[in-house]
DNA sequence: AAACCCGCCTGTGCGC
DNA sequence: TGCGCACAGGCGGGTT
C-alpha cells in the first residue's frame, strides 16, 4: 500500500508523537505478521527513550537510546494508528474502518500507545543488527529525494536494461520508495511511455525523469500522500494527493495535459499501468 | 546478471 | 441477495 509519501508522513506523525518518550511495552500479538517476530522483540526496548524516528525507502526506523532500532514496514495494508483509550473505542475502530484482530503489535508509551494493524500481514516489524544494518536494507537504491539521485545516475544503472521504465522504477534496489501510484505519475510528468525500454532513453529525458520523481513524491507529501483505500496517517486523516493524479485509475478519462482521452491502463509484469497514450512516447 | 513468476494474506467490488 | 472471481498501493525468493 504505502510508498515513500505516505510512509514519510506517517513518520512526521509517529515523529510528532513519540520522540523523547519512553517504552513502557511492546505487547506481539502474533508470533508473525509477514517473517516471525524477531526474539526478544516485545522485551528489546522497555524503559528506553525514543531519540529519533528515521526513514529508509518505505521502511520506518524508530531510534532508541539504548542504541536499538526497531524497523517497521507497512506492507500493502499496514497502520500505525495513536491510539491512548482507542484500543476500547468501537467507534472509532468502525470509523476507521480498523478491524481489531488485526492489531498486531501494541507500542505502549508513558502517556500514549502505537498500534501496528495490518489486515494482509505483508508488512513487519523488527530490530536493526547491533552495527545498525537489515539484510532488506542493504540493497536499497537512493533515497529519490537525496541529491545522490538524478538523471545521470539513472541513465549510468539502466545503461543496459532491457526491462521497461515502469518496472525499473519499482525496484526498490534502484531507487528507494517508488512504488505503482508514482511509477505511473512521475513518468506521465516527463512524457515517457511505460512500455520504453530503460536502456533506451535519452540522457536528457532521464534527467527530466529524476526531476519529475522528486517533484511528483515533493507534491504527494506535502498532501499528506494518497488515500485509495484504507492509508491514513498516525492520527488517521487521509491523504489528498489522489486528487492530483494525472493517469492512475483513471482509464478511459481525460488526460490533463492534452485534454484527450488517452488514458490507458495495461499490465506490465502483472500490475497495473496507467498513461496517456498522447503525451508519453 | 537479469528477467520472470509465484507466494504470502485479507478485503472489496464486480459480474452473473 | 448471494457467490465466485479478480484484483489491490509490496517484496523476497526461486527458477530460467
Amino acid at each position: 500500500m504505502p510508498e515513500l509519501p505516505e510512509v514519510e508522513t506517517v513518520r512526521r506523525g509517529l515523529a510528532d508523537l513519540i520522540e523523547g518518550r519512553s517504552f513502557k511495552s511492546i505487547q506481539l500479538n502474533r508470533k508473525d505478521i509477514r517473517f516471525p517476530m524477531r526474539d526478544g522483540l516485545g522485551d528489546v526496548a522497555r524503559g528506553q527513550t525514543v531519540t529519533h524516528v528515521g526513514r529508509r525507502g518505505k521502511y520506518m526506523i524508530i531510534e532508541l537510546d539504548g542504541a536499538k532500532r526497531l524497523l517497521i514496514h507497512l506492507g500493502m495494508s499496514g497502520r500505525l494508528i495513536l491510539g491512548a483509550d482507542v484500543m476500547a473505542d468501537e467507534l472509532f475502530y468502525q470509523k476507521q474502518q480498523i478491524n481489531p484482530r488485526h492489531n498486531h503489535v501494541i507500542m505502549t508509551f508513558n502517556d500514549a500507545a502505537v498500534i501496528y494493524n495490518d489486515p494482509r500481514r505483508f508488512g513487519m516489524v523488527d530490530l536493526l543488527d547491533p552495527d545498525g544494518g537489515h539484510y532488506l536494507l542493504a540493497h536499497l537504491g537512493p533515497e529519490p529525494l537525496a541529491n545522490e539521485f538524478d538523471g545521470h545516475w539513472l541513465a549510468q544503472r539502466l545503461r543496459f536494461s532491457k526491462t521497461s521504465i515502469k518496472e525499473k522504477l519499482l525496484d526498490q534496489n534502484l531507487v528507494a520508495g517508488i512504488g505503482n501510484i508514482y511509477a505511473s505519475e512521475s513518468l506521465h510528468l516527463a512524457g515517457i511511455n511505460p512500455k520504453r525500454k530503460a536502456g533506451n532513453i535519452a540522457l536528457a529525458r532521464l534527467v527530466n525523469l529524476a526531476e519529475a520523481i522528486r517533484n511528483t513524491l515533493q507534491r504527494a507529501i506535502e498532501a499528506g500522500g494518497s488515500s485509495l483505500k484504507d492509508y491514513r496517517g498516525v492520527r488517521g486523516a487521509p491523504g489528498y494527493f489522489q486528487h492530483q493524479f494525472n493517469v492512475y485509475d483513471r482509464a478511459g478519462e481525460m488526460c490533463r495535459s492534452c485534454g484527450k482521452d488517452n488514458i490507458r491502463k495495461i499490465q506490465q509484469s502483472g500490475r497495473a499501468s496507467y498513461y496517456c497514450a498522447a503525451c508519453q512516447r
